[in-house]
DNA sequence: ATAGAATAAATTGTCGACAATTGGAACGGA
DNA sequence: TCCGTTCCAATTGTCGACAATTTATTCTAT
């Protein structure tokens, strides 16, 4: 769950008005849909969440939708006030660092454990997945390339054979949206292609600590351009609140 | 939230049969029962958990036990299997191994940040835990001891000022219960007073590589510790399955 | 007597209705 | 015009009831 199959498409405000088709998964499509909703930047922070309308858009009951909050809210992409709902989490600069931090040092551990166990299966896979990502980038499916330039790193956890740690840098990397959802980020560089293939290459020489180095180096560069951006969002939007606003507003 | 209280007494199967106190926080009284009951060595990995007996001993409807039930789930102490029910979540040894791998990792990122970070507020609180820790411990009062114990790496990961890590260390300290649930356990020699003066002593001196390595060491010591127990457990118990079992039989 | 199928009990999943609380709007007074 | 109060709509919290599924029991045939 929260793995996001990413292939629900919110936007328009009634999924089939008529045929309430309530599936066993209503809740769990909830779920993907607001994801998804959030990795594609069409949803802001501390947007409201009605329950009423997630429920009539996903063709669900309420009750499906208060657990799907709740899932959500677990994995801190929503923040739930008693009698005030649901929100978008909001994630605020100090925050900001410390997931940066976590997942530096969670990952560095990650990859020194896998750089002792990684076998040919697994650097097959590594290849495999970071070949996609270039031709995904190549072919200008940004939108993909950057899914897939996230999933590079759960693919190490995973790897790494440690479902706890990998537990973990999910929940980090389902936040990471949170951090930079204004328009201007959408427009950041490729986000290190080459520096996972570098990392790649010092797995497979099984020099884990170079690895993590570089990872850690990777995370904070994006870190750095993600702090430019905020900051130039602020400063050209200025005191009139950030108001471009693609979220579905209230009836 | 789940941060337990540890307040709430299970043990008799009715809470107070009349009164139906259906407070806000009943599904915060049931998820400390249980966690108290899992840290108390009261209930089983495996036990099975029925809604309606939670609701009659918690005095609340099946709705917020289902929330509690989800949100324990969440945290990893129990396991929710569709249209199956719940269950107190069972750690297979591999399981065990990737959680003490997982907490020697993250808690020795913790003790490198906290060394470079402690004034001495955070010295004097260090201090005064593990004064109140030995104070338990000398006065014979081992539930508490143990508790402090544990407590001890939490509130290293607090003061690291680091609030998703220590989210973290929470997860993995309260799991700890489950994988040690025997009653030899029990009798297990107060856990590492000492190691934890030494860790502090580290981190006072500024000096985070050696508190993470007094650190990791105290870890692999509880695991083997622990390995053993479950070893001679078996060998005790054998093939009858281990029956002593002191959970609440359904009525 | 045992294996298998049919039945009955128990438990979970889902839903809609009602009560409680919040946020805002209309109203009135200074 | 502005501030405070009152009222109302909207939303969340809670509950019990019913349907669907699983589990235990009983019955029958071999």
């Amino acid at each position: 769950m929260l793995e996001s199959p990413f292939r629900i498409k919110p936007g328009h405000s009634a999924a089939t008005p008529g045929a309430s088709m309530s599936g066993p998964e209503a809740e769990e499509r909830v779920v993907s849909a607001v994801v998804e909703a959030i990795l594609g930047h069409r949803i802001a922070p501390g947007t409201r969440l009605i329950e009423r309308e997630l429920a009539n858009y996903a063709g669900a009951s309420r009750s499906a939708i208060r657990n799907g909050l709740l899932t959500l809210a677990h994995a801190g992409l929503v923040e739930l006030s008693p009698n005030k709902g649901a929100t978008i989490a909001m994630c605020s600069p100090e925050e900001a660092r410390q997931i940066f931090e976590a997942r530096i040092v969670i990952e560095a551990a990650v990859l020194d454990i896998l750089a002792r166990a990684l076998d040919d299966a697994g650097r097959a896979k590594l290849a495999a997945f970071i070949d996609e990502e270039h031709a995904a980038y190549e072919a200008g499916r940004m939108e993909e390339a950057r899914h897939l330039s996230r999933r590079f790193h759960l693919l190490v956890a995973e790897l790494s054979g440690n479902d706890v740690l990998t537990g973990f840098v999910r929940d980090l990397i389902n936040r990471q949206p949170l951090l930079s959802w204004t328009r201007e980020a959408r427009k950041s560089r490729f986000c290190g292609n080459e520096a996972h293939q570098r990392i790649a290459d010092a797995l497979a020489r099984g020099d884990g600590a170079e690895a993590a180095r570089l990872n850690t180096e990777h995370l904070r560069e994006l870190e750095l351009e993600l702090r430019t951006d905020r900051d130039s969002a602020l400063k050209v939007v200025g005191a009139e609140d950030v108001d471009e606003d693609p979220r579905p507003r209230p009836a």
